[in-house]
DNA sequence: TGTACATCAGTGAACGCGCGTTCACTGATGTAC
DNA sequence: TGTACATCAGTGAACGCGCGTTCACTGATGTAC
């Protein structure tokens, strides 16, 4: 098969980098192979090396689109206010606790990307900083800086708070833990 | 070599662990090999099979003794909100986000845990039980309850924290999460 | 006190396996005539 | 309209390597005589 427009081969590597996505956020960076993710794409293990450079660059741009992914779900919650108490009942949800490849990046593989190589922590972060301003836009504090700081809190409060929750083998203590970490999250977000 | 009393095979166990913590921190769970880890220990591969039943036997001892020791390190410190604020400076410090493998073992691997057999989970949650109680303790809340749900959530905003700063390759910008982290952690634990 | 022996922690080679990566090849397609 | 060809995305076997695990063996020791 060849000689597709430009559009097909995009395609494919779409359908790599969110296979990708999702095996990685379930087994780990270090617990996903090549040939597996490439399965997972309907593909084998050969046809890898003629979208992506390495794993690692692999890993590079399932980081940004997935970052890229949740920041436009976050655009489109309900502003302000409401919009924040949205995300954190979604995020701190156990169907979210029980999928994780299919919910954040971050909760999933947070530890493994501060072993990464240095691009992949930059886009990590690029992603991140965009995550984190969408997120203080909704902050009600008066003081801009404030709204920053406040949202990078939450942020590292609700991905601490689910990968807790995730490590915990009891589901009664794992609810738990959601429930608090729900009600210490919207605290933190209308603390004035 | 052989035929030493109990406490000789005792020490060489507890030297693997020891050593196996320091990889297992540094390069993850995925990431350290048993040959490396016994290496680090003065030993050879073949030796490790007469300590432990398998490299999953291995890890859980590792997170169990982790956890204790950390326990034990914060129950060293001042009491009361001192203690917490002691804890809070150290553990979102630049010396501890440069050095995974000597520091906190939910920061380095968390979000591994989340994806570890029942019997490791399990050692994971009973040892940050107590860690979170000990938090907990120092709590300045009136309501019992509070204190508690208050230190869960200052220990997944830490551990979050501490991971976002280790993901992020710019050390300065590192430096601000970890500054902005101290503030929302400190304001966390003097909110009435 | 001196020697032979049993113990067993540790050695190091080997097992099958899956890893990331390479590469000669395939075959469906769009284009040229 | 029909045929020959160039393209190139994808195939699948192979590479060396390190993984977790097994096992026959070693050799320093404490004990028995």
């Amino acid at each position: 098969m060849a000689r597709y427009g430009e559009e097909h081969k995009d395609a494919t590597r779409q359908r790599i980098v969110a296979a990708a996505g999702r095996r990685l956020k379930a087994h780990g960076i270090d617990g996903s192979g090549i040939a597996a993710m490439m399965a997972d794409a309907g593909l084998t293990n050969g046809a890898f090396y003629g979208h992506f450079e390495s794993k690692d660059d692999l890993v590079e741009a399932v980081i940004a689109d997935q970052l890229r992914a949740q920041a436009e779900t976050l655009a489109a919650l309900s502003p302000g206010r409401a919009g924040l108490e949205e995300f954190v009942r979604e995020y701190l949800s156990p169907h979210h606790r029980d999928h994780p490849d299919a919910g954040c990046p971050s909760a999933a593989l947070l530890d493994e990307i501060g072993r990464c190589a240095t691009a992949t922590k930059r886009a990590y972060s690029t992603g991140t900083r965009t995550i984190v301003d969408e997120l203080a836009n909704r902050m009600t504090t008066v003081d801009f800086a404030e709204a920053g700081r406040r949202a990078l809190a939450l942020f590292a409060l609700v991905v601490g708070t689910l990968q807790l929750a995730r490590a915990v083998p009891d589901e009664v203590a794992a609810d738990e833990i959601l429930a608090h970490g729900t009600a210490s999250a919207l605290a933190l977000i209308d603390t004035v």
